[in-house]
DNA sequence: CAATCTATTTGTCATGGACAAATAAATGGA
DNA sequence: TCCATTTATTTGTCCATGACAAATAGATTG
């Protein structure tokens, strides 16, 4: 037992964990001297763990806009200051009185607590009020948090379960079959986070709206389909910043290509907000407001 | 308006709706001769839709246990009574009364229907039942549905849509801070699937144990993390069919090597139904009954 | 100071070869 | 004949290197 091996990540191991592809992993170690993974007994790359606890720091910041050449060549703590300096700047709206204590609770590893803490701010608030201000403003508190590296991941998914669990309650709650426009909510493939998509499928449901949610990572041909079988007027899609912003508009552009032209293409998240303009016929909505907008002028319209 | 160009695929578009890796489809090219792709401007592949659609249904099959030469060598009819005769053979129980209703109301495009039937079904016959019979052979049917081609990917979303928003609501109401054990489930990362999750967790709170779920794909070192920071007894981890069997074994290995040996690891899920052997001190419990029995002993056992 | 043009950065794709792990096929007793 | 063990084949993943377009930053000019 004296030698303990350290745990190493083969190649594939560190694109799970760090969602940088294999291609891209080969290419920094050859352009940029980082990551230097050991190699096992096969000539295989074998990274440690430090190295790929580095890699994900650098991919959260990119995801906050930088880029690879600027980060890897910085040190660790450099790092860890533009991590820290990396804030929102969003801070619309009054404080929310519930945000600290919530994150508290997150840090005191007290799931139940958590839930039931949104639960009575929900019941005070109003749904409206409460996705609109205090969900919105936790998601953008949790996602800092997370990116300065004050969140594990496992406090992240639990802060998502819970948000969830609440949120389906309420549409589930909502629903009635004959509402209008008929909403089809889902997200492309490689697009797993569906906070976004419920918090959207709560407003428009209190609004009166039919939701039906396909979850994540529904195939672009599949929500064709679906959206005609279920006579859909508005198909909903969720960008979070981690989607490759670059695939974005294609993406749009292929639907509103094969989707009939009297049914709108709404897409919305974080994903969004830092395009300008989107293919004839779809509209971006990078905050749920616009959503409300969106929803009302069908309405209107209709 | 002559030439409407015919829709191809990248690729990394490929991948994302097939689930098979660049590697794994530039591998058949030259090693079978299919897909054999197009080519673009630049040399790169691209994929009609046919041969994607070929490549998604060779795909369903390997997952049901065929080898790729044998499927990629088959003609098109060849394929498709393949999938045919690619029931799961398990018909345990009496037949339930609910089941052809239900594929019949996914197949009628109605998603508020499914879920009013299921909640009737399962006040009907109370939640163990219903999750141990009701869900468990439903979940096959769909499954073998799906394998067939006879239900889209949409509609099988749509599915596990409202069985989540079911059993979420019923864990939640069950859910009380001091039960024992304490169980964390979750999946690892490249599994998806959390619907056999849920349903353990809905039996668990049953019987008075404490669940937190992360959701799903939580890379190993979190779950580590997490059970310690929850105090955890029990790691409760899924495995659908899709994941790969090689790695389960290794995963368990790894994880159990890494966490406080006073903590129990369940692997459960259709993926470990073939495996034989779990390292020592993991178990494996591809029936949801089975599960139930490992919580009896360790209730038993505290 | 805004807009346009050049240079660099960056991700993805391609090719072709190697190898271990998984699976099937063949072999040799009981 | 059937089970267990050994040999072959299949199969996924990895490696190295090179090419190129799209995105971004930096320079230049009206």
């Amino acid at each position: 037992m004296e030698s303990m091996t350290p745990p190493t990540f083969s190649i594939s191991a560190v694109e799970r964990e760090t969602g940088l592809s294999k291609d891209v992993l080969r290419k920094w170690e050859t352009r940029y001297g980082f990551p230097a993974p050991l190699r096992d007994g096969l000539g295989e790359r074998a990274y440690p763990l430090q190295q790929v606890d580095r890699l994900r720091l650098i991919k959260r910041l990119m995801d906050a806009g930088f880029r690879p050449s600027r980060l890897v060549a910085e040190s660790e703590d450099g790092l860890n200051a533009l991590a820290q300096a990396s804030q929102s700047k969003v801070q619309r709206g009054g404080q929310i009185d519930v945000e600290n204590l919530t994150l508290d609770k997150l840090q005191l590893q007290d799931p139940n607590g958590l839930r039931q803490l949104l639960y009575r701010e929900m019941l005070r608030l109003g749904i409206e009020h409460f996705v609109l201000d205090t969900l919105n403003q936790l998601n953008i508190a949790v996602g800092d948090a997370w990116a300065r590296g004050e969140l594990s991941v496992h406090q992240e998914h639990l802060y998502t379960e819970a948000v969830q669990w609440l949120l389906r309650d309420v549409v589930a709650g909502l629903s009635v079959s004959h509402g209008a426009p008929r909403v089809l909510l889902t997200t492309l493939p490689d697009e797993q986070h569906s906070l976004g998509l419920l918090m959207l499928a709560a407003l428009l449901s209190l609004r009166g709206a039919y939701c039906i949610s396909l979850g994540t990572q529904t195939p672009a041909q599949e929500i064709i389909e679906a959206a005609h079988a279920y006579q859909i007027d508005i198909v909903a899609l969720s960008f979070s910043n981690a989607y490759p912003q670059r695939r974005i508009i294609p993406a749009l552009a292929e639907l509103r290509q094969q989707l009939a032209s009297s049914k709108s293409i709404w897409a919305g998240g974080a994903g969004c907000a830092r395009l300008h303009a989107s293919p004839e016929g779809t509209y971006l909505s990078p905050e749920m407001e616009q959503g409300m907008a969106l929803l009302a002028a069908w309405q209107a319209a209709h």
